[in-house]
DNA sequence: AACGTCGTAGCAAGCGCTTTCTATCGGTGA
DNA sequence: TCACCGATAGAAAGCGCTTGCTACGACGTT
């Protein structure tokens, strides 16, 4: 039924292992024969088995990218960058390239773990794994001991806008991290050199590091300005990274200090939430409020009035974790890379009204 | 080195087909037996080789899906859908999930046939084709005679917001379109309704089908509106599906006829990219201009002024390629269905200035 | 008491490919 | 002219798992 690596070396009159070794190109074999086999590849539609071939040669030409949502674009764009970069990279065993696969885990621990383990029994050649971590001390360790365990079995892995895992240094190929504190500071200082001082914060699920980041930097730069202490508890609202999130979030504020002159939201998605919501409470942005995001998506610069957020260079990212991934790229010294974020001052913020 | 049935079955003093037989849960096992199993697969941490497994069952757990473009929301939706709805859906053989991967096509018909020669290979169960085809008869032919290779080999394939392919009917499992002309009509209906009698029209690439189908039905209704004739093609440009594209078309589009009182856009995304323009130009939209969009991708709700477009259930669509992907639901009688969409009326368009 | 009959477990033959080791053959330097 | 060598090709042993078929008690039947 269908054709088999032996039925193109019987074509070819050849023997399977001259086939295989034509088809890996990693072995000498005389011009003339080579071509006899490719042409009876060609004739016969051969296609080959991955399984086997994977089964033999103990290692696959599958690379997996996890994602906390693909719907979002943040991590669309890391990792369509990454599956290009990989589909450029080394080409792999079979004469082809590695076959790239996003994996959604919805930000859910369980399904991160699962993917990792689908992978595993693929015998992946890769991980790249991408977005914030969970900070839950469980599925830390839980991950420590999967990642080394896939590290063990020769597969890469690289992380990607995700701080290293603790405790398994060793597992981990490269671990390209965003500067969330330093982005977060430096947007809140944006918005205190511009006058304002009751500032909300929109962030995103407590448990994630880039949450916590974002917030950090964001708080560091209130306490710099003498704006610490117990407002700061106050004017944080925790929800999800979408726009629903950043809408509700927003009225929360605006209930607990109607006299807010600024909100920085968790990322751009949330931003427009916060948008929405305040101009339907009839409030003209940056006239009587300022708002911020965080990432500078594509669509950040074409909302009205075009939002002040911190550009994340994500298809840059991306596409390094691609090449850390095949190996096309030596991992950074340390294995630790922290990207920089660039503040993007646009129309969304402006000096305060009093 | 790593664990292999052999070390589990030894472990827990039986052969290996019990141990087999105990992983995929289809042969009738002893509970003690089962039980004393389970333990020594936990106690060896083993993991199940894919490939092999793969290649003895000649069938995989892997489902691909590909998108034309992995960071635009409209195919990140439907694939987020479609993963969710395969994960949820009949459990892999090897007591696991099935993997469900993304592989982004970038639109380019060679690597949409890359991609599946490589899900091929790894003999998937099955693969969804999401958005619209590109329309060259070699590629279409192509593709025919691969899909109907994969159908041999027992891969489902699953169409989503994607015509039939012609002479591939055997091969596909089931095919889901949307009904761009109707929504592409139906839009254009309400612009002339409104009394817009000069509509330009952003169109994507010429060569897909989802750009033909909606700029028929954009035709449809301006000729039944009795304004055909040469002014339509001259008010039609044609460009990418992105916000660049929508923006220099729009241009384009003013200089052709600044009279302009409306316009098309070929998706939600080039909308944004037009409105950019347009305001840019001076003009105030809907008061100046109109503008209409297509999808309902989540940010055109929030975009200002909200936008006019067409609804494309997205995740239903999506969730339901991913069930019939699975088997989990049976293919529509003809193994055609066509997904309408709903016209969304907001702020972006409005009676014409004159 | 002898004999089907379940319910379980094991045997062993592959699945299709890679790769080590070995065989072959036409040169080549002495 | 001959032993030797490099360049190719083949034989065959797995890689780790699934599964059809067989084996074997323990029961229930007649």
């Amino acid at each position: 039924m269908t054709v088999t690596l032996a039925d193109v070396a019987a074509r070819a009159r050849v023997s399977p292992a001259t086939v295989s070794r034509v088809l890996n190109g990693n072995y000498p074999v005389a011009a003339s024969t080579r071509e006899r086999v490719l042409r009876a590849v060609d004739d016969l539609d051969y296609v080959l088995n991955g399984p086997a071939s994977a089964l033999a040669a103990a290692t696959s030409d599958l690379v997996g990218v996890l994602v906390n949502d693909i719907a979002d674009p943040f991590f669309g764009i890391m990792a369509g960058a990454a599956q290009h970069a990989i589909g450029e990279g080394a080409p792999g065993r079979a004469g082809g390239e590695k076959l790239t696969v996003v994996c959604n885990t919805g930000g859910s621990p369980e399904r991160e773990l699962n993917y990792l383990t689908l992978l595993q029994r693929q015998r992946a050649a890769a991980v790249v794994l991408t977005g914030g971590a969970v900070e839950d001390a469980d599925h830390i360790a839980t991950m420590a001991v999967k990642l080394a365990r896939l590290a063990d079995a020769g597969t890469r892995v690289v992380l990607c806008g995700r701080p290293p895992v603790p405790a398994a240094g060793e597992a981990i190929t490269a671990a390209l991290t965003f500067d969330n504190r330093g982005g977060g500071r430096r947007l809140t200082e944006h918005l205190l050199t511009l006058g304002h001082r009751r500032i909300g914060y929109i962030a995103g699920p407590a448990e994630r590091t880039t949450t916590r980041h974002r917030l950090e930097g964001h708080r560091t730069a209130m306490e710099a300005a003498g704006l610490g202490g117990d407002g700061l508890e106050r004017l944080t609202v925790h929800g999800r990274y979408d726009r629903r999130s950043g809408y509700d979030a927003t009225l929360e504020l605006l209930r607990r200090e109607p006299r807010l002159t600024a909100v920085v939201a968790a990322n751009d998605t949330v931003a427009l939430g916060a948008c929405a919501a305040l101009r339907d409470r009839g409030l003209r942005i940056p006239d009587d409020i300022s708002v911020a995001g965080f990432d500078d998506l594509p669509f950040s610069v074409d909302a009205v009035p075009a939002l002040t957020t911190v550009r994340l260079p994500l298809h840059e990212a991306g596409a390094r974790a691609g090449r850390l991934a095949t190996g096309a790229e030596t991992p950074p010294p340390g294995g630790v890379a922290t990207i920089g974020g660039e503040l993007m001052v646009r129309a969304s913020t402006g000096r305060p009204a009093s």
